[in-house]
DNA sequence: TTGCGTGCAAAGGTTTTGCATGGCA
DNA sequence: TGCCATGCAAAACCTTTGCACGCAA
């Protein structure tokens, strides 16, 4: 929450209206790198990496860690929903890697339950829920391997 | 979830009965590396993650990422958990690193919950919940850093 | 003009991979 | 004996850092 003073550069404008567009999505810094590269524009690595964690540190972008080794995702989620508690949860499957995004009540209220039940003040922009989807648990039920399995991350 | 068979090799009983006997707490790949060389014996990194990984597929050990650019943390949970419906949610606190333990209906409702609304089939083994634990977050609203603060692998 | 933002390249650290060898069953 | 596990070293990977230059205010 480190409130710097900020300058409006083309790089910085050009990421804000591309994760504001994508918003909803998850996007990985390298995906912000190629992004720039079919716009013409140019942008380096480490533009990229310093202001994502801006963003971030300003609330404007959430940062999800899923794995280990897989990128870092960023999701824009603006002013509002940081000062709201409009809250989002992440479901990640373990089978295909595909990631899930819910705004689900009954989700929100095991925050409050932690929180009153348990004392443990709940995170949901670092919580994932892991898991199998449900294509994957149909074609593991139904037999075998799902049709573009076997990757992970 | 991969069931492969398994050879009882020197390495991978040190590594068992060393993560057996740190039990509730989070151990990292070169952890175990220092405790091989304190132990007299040795054993090589690739193998660490090698063994880690298994364990991890086994079930017999989780693993945790706190944050992207540090190293994961692995902690044994035992066999008896995961083949029993005995579903155990864990909470990390995310400042002060604190694993804590937690079985609780509520939680275990999400789970139906997830698999009932959103056909998402939850794996309480692998899943984290992250957040402030107690201390840390009475340390923070009483003024400022908590005692041993700063650290957070 | 000031000093933050940028870009390049290199470093940093964790984790993975290739290949020959060793050890369990 | 057959195969998996191991170990070493090198690679891969994401991310951070150093430093000089450019550009917003």
């Amino acid at each position: 929450m480190n409130i710097r003073p900020k300058y409006k550069t083309k790089q910085r404008e050009i990421l804000l209206s591309y994760l504001q567009a994508a918003s909803g999505g998850h996007i990985t810094a390298s995906d912000v790198c190629e992004y720039f590269r079919k716009q013409g524009a140019s942008i380096g690595q480490a533009t990229v990496y310093r202001q994502l964690e801006s963003l971030v540190d300003e609330g404007l972008v959430n940062k999800y860690i899923i794995d280990s080794n897989s990128p870092a995702c960023f999701e824009y989620v603006g002013k509002d929903a940081h000062e709201e508690g409009e809250v989002c949860f992440h479901c990640k499957c373990e089978k295909c890697g595909k990631l899930i995004h819910l705004h689900c009540d009954e989700l929100e209220a095991i925050k409050d339950h932690l929180s009153g039940e348990h004392h443990f003040q709940l995170d949901p922009l670092r919580t994932v829920f892991y898991g199998i989807c449900e294509e994957c648990r149909k074609a593991l039920s139904s037999g075998d391997a799902p049709a573009g399995s076997s990757d992970q991350n």
